[in-house]
DNA sequence: CGCGTGATTGACCTTGCTCAAAACGAGTGG
DNA sequence: CCACTCGTTTTGAGCAAGGTCAATCACGCG
């Protein structure tokens, strides 16, 4: 597999392209996101290791946004004709790079709800609560923090906020000692706080062992 | 396969279920929504003729919302097993499958872009031309007109807006002669004026054959 | 030490929300 | 045909969450 090494920022595929490969995230963060002609954009997922964030250009031949580096990263880039043999090969594969695609979908409809009813702190936390449980998943947290390399402006543009109202409420959010934020890092302080001024349900996440230490 | 006529607002698969079967909307509209803990919900789509709304459960088990029938409408099930059956002896169907679901994912993300960065009318310039574009795409639009039977209160919830709001936005519409809504009919009176309040740009859609006349 | 990016704060403003009342219209029973 | 009802649309008035603009602060880095 192909291997490359990213800036933050750095694009990975662009709209309108039409990538013969998708890529996996090896190391760090990637994001995607969408322009509207007046400048604002909307920011629709963070990827993390061992994520496929285009996937779905294996049968959408035309990008439909963009997907870049969110920070330094290390992606990997597989052929969609080495993808499509694999699910022929073995018929599980496709099923289940299926259901990655549909978890996909899941996200983006709780963000949905969010975006569209939820106040700003509820935003926030909720991705918080979010992020946590799948860097958990895949063992990128300890001692309830996470590495997460995160602007101020990024988080506002991925909940439908200003920069502004994000940094006023995540001084909410602290002030309630829910969270600490800073250096690139996030820790949890009070997870059941969190996720009860989140209305946070982990379901929508469809993950196969759900924590039960986390979920109670 | 199994037909079911369905009342306006009944519900097909609820959250939380665990079907075994898929829905094929025949005849009227479904939708999909979710509802936060304080009431508040988020429609995050509108499902026509052709579509097949709960397709994900083929592959996530468990319902992470909700699906009602907009309006009056008729059903067919298809067992998860038939379908499965279809996808192995017809590779093509999988594929084909796979790609309405990512196509599903598709439309979420435009709709998060104007829930999150766009403007009351622009929103609902937005979902119209959409929604014009996808009935004519299955033969349902005549002379600029679909029919529509949506409540205001209904397009607030998928817009994340007030009904008020959905309101005084729709007369903007309408005193700009972009729109007429009304007994359950949708015409469009300027196609080109409300393209252009409204962002609208259908790559989003994936159609196979967009139509010149109406793309240019 | 000087720079540059991102975080923070203050002051003011706008979009869209809430509450509440009134108008409308299709369907029902008399 | 009319009165009544229920759901929906429309309108008014006041309010608030969140946006905008702009200045200041903090800190890692060369």
């Amino acid at each position: 597999m192909k291997l490359r090494q990213l800036q933050r920022d750095e694009a990975i595929v662009r709209e309108h392209d039409q990538p013969s490969r998708s890529c996996l995230v090896i190391e760090g963060f990637a994001y995607r996101f969408k322009a509207a002609s007046d400048g604002k954009r909307q920011i629709f997922s963070f990827q993390v290791r061992g994520e496929i964030p285009d996937l779905h250009s294996l049968h959408l031949k035309t990008m439909d946004h963009d997907l870049a580096a969110l920070s330094p990263a290390i992606v990997g880039f597989i052929a969609h004709s080495d993808l499509l043999e694999l699910c022929v090969q073995f018929p599980g594969v496709a099923g289940t790079l299926w259901r990655e695609t549909l978890i996909d979908g899941s996200i983006f409809r709780e963000w949905m709800l969010g975006i569209g009813q939820r106040q700003a702190q509820t935003r926030i936390a909720h991705l918080f609560c979010e992020l946590y449980l799948r860097l958990d998943a895949v063992g990128l947290a300890q001692d309830w923090t996470v590495s997460l390399p995160i602007t101020q402006e990024q988080l506002g543009d991925a909940l439908g906020l200003s920069t502004v109202h994000v940094n006023r409420s995540l001084n909410g959010l602290r002030a309630d000692s829910l969270i600490t934020l800073g250096a690139g890092k996030l820790r949890i302080d009070d997870w059941d706080g969190l996720k009860d001024v989140a209305d946070f349900d982990p379901a929508y996440l469809h993950l196969r062992q759900p924590k039960p230490s986390l979920h109670a």
